[in-house]
Parts: C-alpha cells; sequence; structure tokens
DNA sequence: AAAACGGGGTT
DNA sequence: AACCCAGTTTT
C-alpha cells in the first residue's frame, strides 16, 4: 500500500519540542488545573467509576454526581454485590442509562478476576469501556503510558499540528502517544487531564483563547482566523416524540416505583400501548427492567 | 459507516 | 432552540 493510497502519515514531531511542549502544558496545569473533586481519588476504582461517568457527559455534572455514587458503592465489590435498581437510582441524572448496567457488571468481571485489570487491553474487555476509558484508568490509576484520547484532546492535537483534515481515531492516538512517550513514568494521567483542562479553558471548541494558551508558540493554528463551520439547520422531532423521551420516562417511574414495580398499561404522552410494550421490552433485554408477569415491570432487583 | 443511546448546561 | 459534552455498543 503506497503512501498516496493510504494517506501519508505526518512525520513525528521531534522529541525536544515533544518534551518542550510537554513541559509548557504541566506547567500551566500546576497554576490553572480545575479544581474538581474527583481527582481526589487516584485509585483504580474510583477513577473508573469516574470516567465511565464522564463518556459524553459534561465533567461539572460528573464531579457533582460521583461522590455521592461512590459513598452509596463504596468499593469494587460493594457495587458488584449491590441490586442492579440501586444501582440505576443512583445513576439518575446522568443519563446513557446502559452505562450504569455495564459498569456493575464490569465490577463483577473484576471482582471474579480478583480486582480491576491494569493493561489498556484487559480493561477494553469489559463491559462498557472503550478506547478512551481503559487508557484513562490505566494512565491515571496504573501510571498507563498511553494517552486517553476524548475529544478534547483530539481537537488540541488537530489545533497543534495543523492537521488539514480532521485525524483519525487512530492517527490521534499514535499523536498522542509521541507526548506519552516523552514523560516521566506516571504522567500521562496528568498530561491528559491538563491537555483536558486546556481544552475546556482556553482551546475551547468555539472562541479558543490563544493569547492565553501556553502552547501558544508552538500551535499551528494560533492566531488563526476562527471561524465555526455554518451547521444545517435539521429540523427536529419534538424530543417527546422520541424514543428516548419514552425510554427516560418509564426509567423514572420504574425508579420511583421500587420493588414493587409499574403497571406498563395505558400511553405515555403520544406513545400508544403497542410502543409502549416494545420500549420496556427492549430496556428488559438491555438489563434496565425485569418483568413480574403481565404488564408488571420493575428495575431489575436479584430476590424475589 | 451509521444509528442508538440521556439529560442538563451553555450560547 | 441549537449546540455540546473526559464514548461505547449495536445495527
Amino acid at each position: 500500500m503506497s503512501d498516496a493510497a493510504q494517506g501519508a502519515a505526518a512525520q513525528p514531531l521531534k522529541p525536544a519540542l515533544v518534551r518542550e511542549i510537554n513541559r509548557a502544558l504541566l506547567a500551566w496545569y500546576g497554576a490553572s488545573a480545575r479544581p474538581l473533586k474527583i481527582r481526589e481519588r487516584s485509585d483504580p476504582y474510583g477513577v473508573l467509576v469516574s470516567e465511565v461517568m464522564a463518556q459524553q457527559t459534561q465533567i461539572s455534572r460528573v464531579d457533582q454526581l460521583a461522590t455521592a455514587f461512590l459513598e452509596r458503592f463504596p468499593t469494587l465489590e460493594a457495587l458488584a454485590e449491590a441490586e442492579t435498581a440501586a444501582v440505576l437510582v443512583a445513576w439518575k441524572g446522568l443519563g446513557y442509562n446502559r452505562r450504569a448496567v455495564a459498569l456493575q457488571r464490569a465490577a463483577a468481571v473484576a471482582v471474579a478476576a480478583g480486582g480491576l485489570p491494569s493493561s489498556v487491553e484487559a480493561l477494553m474487555a469489559l463491559p462498557g469501556i472503550g478506547p478512551y476509558t481503559a487508557r484513562a484508568v490505566a494512565a491515571i490509576a496504573f501510571r498507563g503510558r498511553e494517552i486517553p484520547v476524548d475529544v478534547n484532546i483530539a481537537r488540541i492535537l488537530n489545533r497543534l499540528l495543523g492537521s488539514s483534515t480532521p485525524l483519525s481515531p487512530r492517527e490521534a492516538q499514535a499523536r498522542a502517544n509521541e507526548f506519552g512517550s516523552q514523560l516521566a513514568d506516571g504522567e500521562a494521567g496528568t498530561w491528559a487531564q491538563a491537555a483536558m483542562d486546556l481544552a475546556s479553558t482556553i482551546c475551547r471548541p468555539v472562541a479558543p483563547l490563544c493569547d492565553r494558551c501556553p502552547l501558544h508558540q508552538r500551535c499551528a493554528s494560533a492566531g488563526q482566523p476562527f471561524h465555526k463551520e455554518p451547521r444545517t439547520a435539521t429540523p427536529r422531532t419534538p424530543f417527546a416524540h422520541t424514543r428516548r423521551w419514552l425510554r427516560g420516562r418509564l426509567l423514572d417511574e420504574l425508579r420511583e416505583a421500587g420493588r414493587e414495580g409499574i403497571s406498563i398499561a395505558g400511553a405515555r404522552g403520544v406513545h400508544n400501548e403497542v410502543a409502549v410494550a416494545a420500549t420496556i421490552s427492549a430496556m428488559v433485554s438491555e438489563g434496565l427492567a425485569e418483568s413480574l408477569g403481565g404488564d408488571r415491570y420493575r428495575l431489575p432487583h436479584r430476590g424475589d
């Protein structure tokens, strides 16, 4: 396969330049880190919980809700042994509820194996843990060397390197690891959190504050006129007409009902009984609910 | 490759 | 009212 056909891989940055960028970023972080409570924990379980919560979820909300969750389920074992119903109740407000089910299953698998694994590969084999979360846990909790690439770090890389087209996930991981390879042992997690703070406060998606950026002098995009791509307005169906709305509504009913469960008879908003039945059925297959027979359902419980 | 999956904060 | 978010799984 020729480079031309595949798209030539950009050449790596000089190690000396990489180290200089690392130094500037970590120095900035030392002075400007966001104060997040979740950073008070660096144990594998605590990191796992907050990183799963952080998937597609604003970190400020994770920071507010993670503490209560970790008090309710203080250890990997406690989470593994808990009623799934209790986990889903504690997950309220976080969305993407399948994450909660997957997280508990991951905990059960890990407990059976004697604890959370430390390698990216083994972490990724756990349910609900993909390329980002595996590297985040490995880097922050186990001194892993690979940089977890999320939307923030991808944006920093694209701007810093001046990519004409956005880096593919594979390319972005490779370029991120160039920085990881020039860090001292155990610093990859700090680097990632520094980059994410920079991306959040300075290298923002819109209106970046390049004049305050510690990487300004090394950035291919600094000073470039920034303008957001005009978004084509897509006609949106009313949210209450969507399946997501119905799922959220049913899950809230289930949370409220407790062990007794609910009857799914009747419509929910614009969704008729057939739609409700189909949706609750999907939720059962995803581990978000269980049947009590007839038209009654509840959150998943172990016993009667 | 594209769709599904939440819900709340920001602009 | 859009847009965005410390992504992953399923189709």
